[in-house]
DNA sequence: TATAATTTTGTACTCAATACAAATTTATAA
DNA sequence: TTATAAATTTGTATTGAGTACAAAATTATA
């Protein structure tokens, strides 16, 4: 159970976010602070629905849509519709997502000093940055 | 028009990561190295239908993923399955993905230090590994 | 040439995510 | 308070990326 202290730290979360803290949205961004996991969606649903029946699945998307809009929360995703995919041969580099015209762009970058230690054996990296591009960002002004 | 080099070259690509080279191989392979967006899988069917009418769009899907897996290409993607979220306000971090066990882990990482210059403004940063963890790495032996 | 193994194709299907409108709740005005 | 407007939630219907699967076609091996 969530404690006073608590629900009143979420909801100045939320306000602080810009975000109307609804019961729905006090609960789904509870629950995400409390859980050390990295939940789907509907790992969500499925555990909320449990003490909230009436609580829609549609609900819980717009919740979790309108957190990662605000900066609340983070998307562990990368490509906002469909996988992308891109040449390991090229040279290394990162990725930049802008956020209003949605194209990705190549970053040159060193990934070579980025390590993971204790026991991980990787053979992957993806360095991911979303934002404003520069032309978007002239355009906004 | 591919030439008969970079043909060649195509194929000790694809032999080299223990791959049979077909044409629908090479056909895949050859568009994905020869341009510089981040196409989709419905991106790359689209385009090479024109000029292979023949090609189905489920070979290009197994094309990709028998890629990723051999580790010829990389999958702009996070989440194998369904989008992930996280608590931004934890400390910061990356994310390890087990390929075998298909877990997510927490790393801790200072990201203070990843920029992106060139007037491209970024408000978010995701630092993705895949690989095996420690617990699969013991079982395998 | 026959047989086995691999690859491709196409259809049917799954399921995460979205669109949309009705119902409900919350805020604002009279 | 009551009426009205705005925001939010709910539930159904739909989309579309990705997969399962088996038949057809191709390639390798005996």
């Amino acid at each position: 159970m969530i404690d006073r202290y608590d629900k009143i730290n979420l909801q100045n979360r939320l306000i602080k976010a810009g975000i109307r803290p609804s019961i729905q949205r006090l609960t789904v961004l509870e629950y995400l602070t409390s859980c050390n996991s990295h939940p789907t969606a509907d790992d969500l649903y499925s555990e909320l629905i449990k003490d909230n029946p009436s609580l829609s699945r549609t609900t819980v998307f717009n919740c979790l849509k309108l957190f990662v809009e605000k900066g609340l929360i983070n998307d562990i995703d990368i490509s906002s519709d469909s996988t992308r995919y891109d040449d390991s041969c090229r040279a290394p580099h990162a990725h930049f997502m802008c956020r209003r015209c949605h194209r990705i762009f190549d970053i040159p970058f060193d990934m070579s000093a980025l390590k993971v230690g204790n026991g991980f054996i990787s053979d992957n990296v993806n360095l991911f940055f979303k934002g404003i591009c520069p032309e978007c960002a002239k355009q906004q002004n």
